[in-house]
DNA sequence: CTGTTAGCGCATTCAC
DNA sequence: GTGAATGCGCTAACAG
């Protein structure tokens, strides 16, 4: 692959001159804006990336640390990610880490290595000693979805327990006492504070909280499954469910509908993120609405700022989920 | 950020050592390695990538191109390269093309300078040319989901002729004969070929092809509503719809909801690609499967393959797809 | 406006 | 087993 010493050679000026037009400085003759664009052109040139970042002590990157990319929660982040890091000219490199402490270290020293020089990490396993200490070493490092004490201008997170709080509120307003709850498996923050959203709502209103009426399972389709037949096992008359998630209220319809039971006449359910998935179920979900595409958007605006030495105090942080009004809640 | 020259000097040896005991070279002593190893955790040392890259002429980075990561589809192709490439130690860089001309060349050049020697391209905006030219540049580019003769060891595509022939067969053999289509306004390979599957089909049964049976729109749920619209309102005593994909499927159903036509009852409809709603709508949907988990990981196999000069024919380069009877079809 | 030169951080010869 | 020296491709003084 062709060099910039190649092109300096071919179009007869230094490689100084060459660096010049490829950087459009102006001090850059028409004369030799020319024939090194010609010589560029001839032998193929691209310039080298890393040597750049190298010498310029700059790589224009954002790292971005998702849970796992084909989940299309994450890929509304990425989405929002790049288009700032666009805005910016910078692009982004991506790692997985799949909830997990081993993987989600891995990524994060991966796009440290590479030196980009903001990064946005969702973490559900890691330590919050440890993403502190990650913080600490990189300027640019934001963390999403998840709030640190000690680092909260770095966090950028949604307040699951008043999501949760909002959508069992929003049953009770339509009457229903009697309300399910569809829990996750998964230990996370995410799943101890919807869960105490839900009792909450429940304790304020005077309804009395039963463990029996809260089930478990991964948070995904099966996992709703699951959790809702034990459910309907324990024969406890419910007029209405809350969930953890949209999948898992989706796994909960699909349970009720083999059952003969109807939503929203029967019982009725809410999720929980305004997912891709929630608009096409049948009834079409009522849901909490996860404003994670302009979570993303700020976060990434966030760590382009801290990356240059900015300081940035403008935002809300801490965002409020609301209710998105659809059809499966009916009042009772 | 500590550099190799600091780890040197702290832990008394000189940076060639420390060089060996990064790269757990075997001639390295006990000594030397405890030493460096307590002054690397003591400075927080970071290995710099982009000088590594720039030293070793390779920087270990499989590049993909996708239209857009925020597409559950998309996701899919995502996990299954990043699997692969994690199995050879790799990581992912990824751009957004957009289906656009502009944005596939911006992206797949910056691949090229950052120096992937894998790259995964997904394209439907560039011409064959330019596409060729690109991998004559890099050896290691596979194109994906698209089917150029020139370069055809290098492509992983679906028969989506095949695909759309077959929903379409379904659906005659279930007694249908006045049959819809639904396509997409991109004007890309994927849109002529589903579309010309859905009239042989009916050419080969015997079935006269009316272009008043087939309407255009957006391949999303929006476009499907404006098609479905179109169509019904030509009171075409419709039995059947086929659609250019899931997405078109679902404003489909959604728009018979809407007028009181049930399906499959009233109207069978099918989809294309089994993506991720598929299962969630109501009725969940029959479709064609398009297996992009299994073509991504091959794609990423191969392009790692060529990336290290290795030749490779042993892959089906050119998928089949297959049909997923859900309940969205039903026999006249 | 242009060329020379010195590193950026690291891996790797080649002597020792 | 180790260290000194060289260069990967490029940018940024600096001197002209």
């Amino acid at each position: 692959m062709a060099t910039i010493k190649d092109v300096a050679k071919l179009s007869g000026v230094s490689v100084a001159t060459v660096s010049r037009v490829i950087n459009k400085s102006p001090k850059a003759s028409k004369a030799s804006i020319e024939s090194v664009t010609k010589a560029m052109r001839e032998l193929g040139y691209r310039p080298n990336a890393n040597a750049r970042a190298l010498v310029s002590q700059s790589t224009n990157t954002v790292g971005v640390v998702v849970g796992d990319v084909s989940d299309p929660f994450f890929g509304v982040m990425l989405k929002a990610v790049d288009k700032v890091a666009r805005q910016h000219n910078k692009h982004m490199l991506i790692g997985n880490g799949f909830h997990e402490a081993k993987t989600e270290r891995e990524a994060i020293e991966l796009l440290i290595n590479s030196r980009c020089e903001s990064l946005i990490i969702h973490s559900k396993g890691l330590s919050n000693q440890e993403l502190i200490d990650f913080a600490d070493e990189v300027p640019g490092m934001v963390v999403i979805n998840r709030y640190i004490p000690q680092i909260a201008n770095r966090c950028i997170a949604l307040d699951n327990h008043k999501g949760s709080y909002l959508a069992t509120e929003y049953l009770i307003k339509h009457g229903h006492t009697r309300i399910g709850y569809i829990s996750s498996t998964y230990d996370i923050e995410d799943t101890q504070q919807r869960r105490a959203g839900y009792i909450d709502a429940l304790v304020a209103n005077g309804i009395e909280v039963d463990e029996n009426f809260i089930e478990y399972g991964t948070p995904d389709e099966e996992g709703g499954e699951k959790a809702m037949t034990n459910l309907l096992s324990k024969n406890l008359d419910m007029t209405a469910i809350a969930t953890y998630n949209d999948y898992m209220a989706a796994g909960c319809l699909s349970i009720m509908d083999e059952n003969g039971i109807a939503s929203p006449q029967d019982v009725s359910v809410i999720g929980f993120d305004d997912g891709i998935i929630a608009k096409y179920l049948s009834p079409k979900l009522t849901t909490v609405r996860y404003p994670i595409n302009i979570m993303a958007e700020q976060a990434a605006q966030l760590s382009v700022q801290l990356a240059k030495g900015e300081k940035s105090n403008e935002y809300p942080r801490m965002f409020v989920p609301t209710l998105v009004r659809r059809r499966s809640v009916l009042a009772k």
